[in-house]
DNA sequence: GAGTGGTCTAGACCACTCA
DNA sequence: GAGTGGTCTAGACCACTCC
């Protein structure tokens, strides 16, 4: 006979609350009789309803004691790997391009997105990531120089300025926004798209202690899905 | 002086990580070790170190030990509001519009995606959101009957399947789909667009306790924007 | 076989919150 | 004040994996 662990359990518990045996917004028994049913230890059963409660199922309070969620709150959670990693995970070939590469001063929706000053000096570097030889996925990047200077000595030939970003500056804090929307002339030239067709948008802003690093916007043609981790 | 707790321990570990005391790919030591320097017992380090590794910072390998991640894999994290909320919460008119129910056998592509016997039952609804009159969201339901039976005594008319089965369903995983398309010709009457627009699909799929509960594929149009919650 | 992480137990004390 | 969850400890055994 088999200890009874954490995951059963979890697992019995969610049955119970799947089967209604414990309704929505209904208190359910505390961790130490829930331990005596189980012959487990309390901190095996807390372990169980702190995952459950992770997950949206219950809710917990002290003194109140644990209830069934109401609304669970739905929260989804996504990796963001390296567009290489992305790549060759699904045993795919990895090709990068440089498309462009550009010092410059800021354009004024770059300078509203960063919060950057009038002057500020940026690079804008486009980029071509294929797997297998067909196009994954068009990068358009700008970097904040005055946050990373060091960054306008590299030429992003061979190695993407995603990579090079990854290594050589960490950030503290990330913002994404995902949209569609029917691909401009230049992205259906460089993703080989045919006409009006529709892309998947993924942007990302990125800062390092309140300094705004780089705004990417990256562009999938529609084939692309993103599914949450577990 | 304070104990050390794991959430100490646990940014104590971060920091040295940021710091590149401990380079990426390196081994750190291990849960004994640590223990004994924090003064701590090994239950409260292991603690500390499954959430790093919960979050993609360090690796873990029985045997092996713990290495801090090459490329820590980021995580973005998005709120799943009710569509009502959503609406609502950004100051417009919400209202919702039942555009077709029906109960009937699960078809080939549902049965595959939620892995249902040859025999299963369910029920297919559509419906509208709209936003200060607006298409909002083209909502495309499926549910599990053998799973939710009391869904087909209702019927949908004022009160959504959305908010219905958040308060009569929980569900304990769920997992999304994101992804750009051109509207289909049923999409675009519904959410009034344009010939060949572009939409944001995003597609969730239910369970509670290993039990699937329903798919539902939301569909907006190419103006929507999903932003990561702080 | 041996080393490291994974989990469980029994007991303890703390922290929050409700009445 | 009292009830419930939150966390820590010390010790133990297990499970996986590398050698």
């Amino acid at each position: 006979m088999r200890r009874n662990s954490f995951r059963d359990i979890r697992a019995e518990l969610e049955r119970r609350i799947a089967r209604r045996v414990w309704e929505p917004g209904a208190i359910i028994p505390g961790e130490e009789a829930l331990a005596v049913e189980f012959g487990a230890a309390r901190a095996t059963v807390n372990r169980a309803l702190q995952e459950l409660a992770r997950s949206g199922l219950v809710e917990r309070k002290r003194k109140s004691g644990t209830r069934v969620a109401l609304h669970s709150v739905r929260q989804a959670r996504f990796a963001i790997p390296l567009v290489r990693q992305e790549i060759e995970q699904a045993g795919s070939l990895y090709h990068y391009t440089l498309l462009s590469r550009e010092v410059r001063a800021a354009p004024d929706f770059l300078r509203a997105r960063l919060a950057l000053p009038a002057d500020a000096r940026v690079m804008h570097a486009r980029c071509l990531h294929t797997a297998d030889r067909r196009p994954y996925q068009y990068e358009d990047r700008w970097i904040n120089l005055s946050a990373v200077p060091q960054a306008e000595k590299e030429s992003f030939e061979e190695t993407g300025p995603n990579e090079w970003l990854v290594a050589n500056a960490p950030f503290s804090h990330a913002e994404f926004v995902f949209g569609a929307a029917r691909a401009s002339e230049e992205e259906k030239a460089v993703l080989q798209l045919p006409e009006g067709e529709a892309v998947f948008v993924a942007e990302r802003m990125t800062w390092l202690a309140e300094r705004p690093i780089t705004l990417v916007r990256m562009v999938h043609p529609p084939t692309h899905r993103m599914v949450t981790t577990l």
